[in-house]
DNA sequence: CTATAAAAATGAACGCACTCATTTAGTGCT
DNA sequence: AGCACTAAATGAGTGCGTTCATTTTTATAG
């Protein structure tokens, strides 16, 4: 049995991170101040940096437990029956992108990539960057599938291609969050049309799949 | 001839922006204070303030000089005789990546990269979006010339294909400037290898490029 | 040359993330 | 229960980007 001392540790972690994220979610991060967090946690400002290193190291927890779900969620599709090589790609990058609106908005999104930017030696960049890895080796687990089970052409370096599909998917939810207009259909349309030349040339007996479209949505 | 007061203007604007970029460069975005520039520059800290927006705007000004002589390079690459479709790809994407180190370095980068995120309302964000825009409406021509040479297979939406290469290309030089070891030239390695898949494939009568490299350098 | 208007420079003051010397409170021992 | 020890909470203090009321400088009119 855990000590109080113990406990009060964790509850008060808790109800830190918990009147972050709702007050970030809520009036925006940059207008949530350190003060209002320690004061809807009950804890002095003080405390708060017993718990976390700084503003930006509250966000990444928040981001965690996002990615985490998201990778889950990623997981399942993976493991799961696969229709077409050009559906399946779909069918995940469409998941990652569904699941990122769960504890996140688009600002807080924009936040959290700024910082692991900024200072990518922090325990926060890290963190951000070795999320980032685990989404990237799951695509290129996919696209590894796709060979075993012959649906690809077979000769070609899989591992730079996953890098390069995710690199895509990654560059364009950069957009989606810079962007106030753009919705997340939007966002999977475009890149599905960006993602088409690629998994037409890289699938197996599907010529007539070839079709150029057109411009940004 | 201009009054004495547009002169003085245009005399304290460029001693802003002189002593800015001089003392990022050696001390670091975060290090160098508005008061450090505004007395470098001989105005006061509020002076500053009447030709920049802010600390941030004052580096894409930086950014701004930096990019636009990228373009001009890259305006000279497309323009000049190209060789096969592998080459010319490389050749414009390490003129961009050596052009890149000239008046910024790998911090300044980042911090330019983390405000065009974080606020990307901001005629900061606008301005750097735009200049990345331009950039990748240079990879997208480039593709463009392929096809009209012949040099490609045509029935592929060149624009999707220009902008997944320019994103990958973009994310790589994230990663560049987030990384202390990776040189340039580790970067070019790694970004040829994540190109040679797409460009094998859609290059007409070279099916013999079609080699799969390995990981990581 | 003086008076008046307009523009720009100035630096003290403000807000907020973050620090640190001090105080408070949980734990283990007798 | 009382005491010593130590982990943790505290909030006034610090530094820096940014703002704004005031002062200074320049242009213009009489």
């Amino acid at each position: 049995m855990a000590g109080l001392r113990e406990r009060q540790k964790v509850a008060r972690e808790k109800r830190i991170l918990e009147s972050a994220s709702m007050l970030f979610k809520r009036d925006g991060y940059d207008k949530t101040r350190m003060e209002d967090i320690a004061e809807l946690a009950e804890v002095s400002t003080g405390t708060t940096y017993n718990y976390y290193q700084s503003k930006a190291d509250i966000l990444i927890a928040v981001v965690s437990m996002e990615v985490e779900e998201i990778l889950i969620a990623g997981e399942r599709l993976i493991e799961g029956p696969l229709s077409s090589v050009d559906e399946a790609l779909n069918a995940l990058i469409g998941s990652y992108y569904e699941h990122s609106q769960v504890y996140l908005n688009k600002e807080m999104w924009r936040m959290a990539m700024a910082f692991s930017i900024q200072r990518p030696q922090t325990p926060f960049s890290q963190r951000y960057a070795e999320l980032d890895q685990r989404i990237s080796m799951q695509v290129v687990c996919l696209i590894e599938t796709f060979k075993v089970k012959n649906m690809i052409i077979s000769y070609l370096d899989h591992q730079a291609l996953g890098e390069t599909i995710f690199n895509n998917l990654n560059s364009m939810f950069t957009e989606f969050v810079k962007s106030n207009e753009m919705t997340i259909d939007e966002l999977k349309l475009t890149v599905a049309r960006q993602m088409t030349p690629l998994t037409s040339l890289i699938t197996k007996n599907k010529p007539s799949l070839l079709k150029p479209m057109h411009n940004h949505a």
